[in-house]
DNA sequence: CGATTTTGACCCGCGC
DNA sequence: GCGCGGGTCAAAATCG
C-alpha cells in the first residue's frame, strides 16, 4: 500500500501562515488552544460570538500559534529541555452548524468513525489527503447542543494552505 | 478507474 | 493480566 516509507516529510521548514492570519470568528467559539505537552486543566476559554452569521462556504480555519497570555502562567520550567520536532498543535473549535462537513479549504479523507459513550453522537476522524500532511481533524457533535459541532484540528499543514 | 467512504477489527495506554 | 476507552488501519463498496 502506499504508506510513508521511502520519503519522509518533504522539506518543511517552519512555514508560516502565522503572519497575517487573523481569520475572523463568525459564529465560532474557540474552546481551547494548547500546544504540545498536555494542559488538560488549563484551557484558554475564549468565547467569541458575533451576530448571527452563518458562513457555510469556504471558511478558513487555521491554527494560529500565539501566546495567549492568560490565565495560567508558568514561568519556571524545571529542566526538561526536550525539543519536539513534531509540532502537535491542537485547536478546538465549536462551530454552530448543522452540517459537520465544514469546508475549510483543505481536502480531508475520513478514516474512522467511533462512538463515544457519552453522547449518541459518533466521532469522525479525518485526515488531510495531502501526502506529508500530518494534519488530522476530529469532528464531533456537541453532546449538549446537537446544533453545535466541535471540530478539533491537530497538526500543521505541510503544503501551505491554498 | 481512482479516490473516498464505510464499517469492523485491531492496537495502545491506563486503571483496577 | 484483563477490561475499557479511544484511536487508527484496512478491505470492500460507492461515487464521480
Amino acid at each position: 500500500m502506499s504508506n510513508s516509507n521511502n520519503f519522509r516529510a518533504q522539506e518543511s521548514p517552519e512555514n508560516d501562515f502565522s503572519d497575517q492570519s487573523n481569520f475572523e470568528f463568525s459564529e465560532y467559539l474557540m474552546i481551547g488552544e494548547w500546544l504540545d505537552e498536555d494542559h488538560p486543566t488549563s484551557m484558554a476559554l475564549e468565547t467569541v460570538q458575533n451576530s448571527g452569521h452563518q458562513a457555510n462556504e469556504v471558511d478558513e480555519s487555521r491554527g494560529s500559534s500565539s501566546q495567549l497570555g492568560g490565565s495560567n502562567s508558568k514561568e519556571n520550567e524545571s529542566g526538561s529541555v526536550r525539543e519536539r520536532q513534531e509540532v502537535r498543535e491542537r485547536v478546538a473549535f465549536k462551530t454552530k452548524s448543522e452540517v459537520e462537513i465544514l469546508d475549510d479549504g483543505f481536502k480531508w479523507r475520513k478514516y474512522g468513525k467511533k462512538m463515544v459513550k457519552n453522547s449518541p453522537n459518533p466521532r469522525n476522524y479525518y485526515k488531510c489527503s495531502v501526502e506529508g500532511c500530518p494534519v488530522k481533524k476530529r469532528v464531533e457533535r456537541d453532546r449538549d447542543d446537537r446544533r453545535f459541532v466541535i471540530t478539533t484540528y491537530e497538526g500543521i499543514h505541510n503544503h501551505l494552505g491554498l
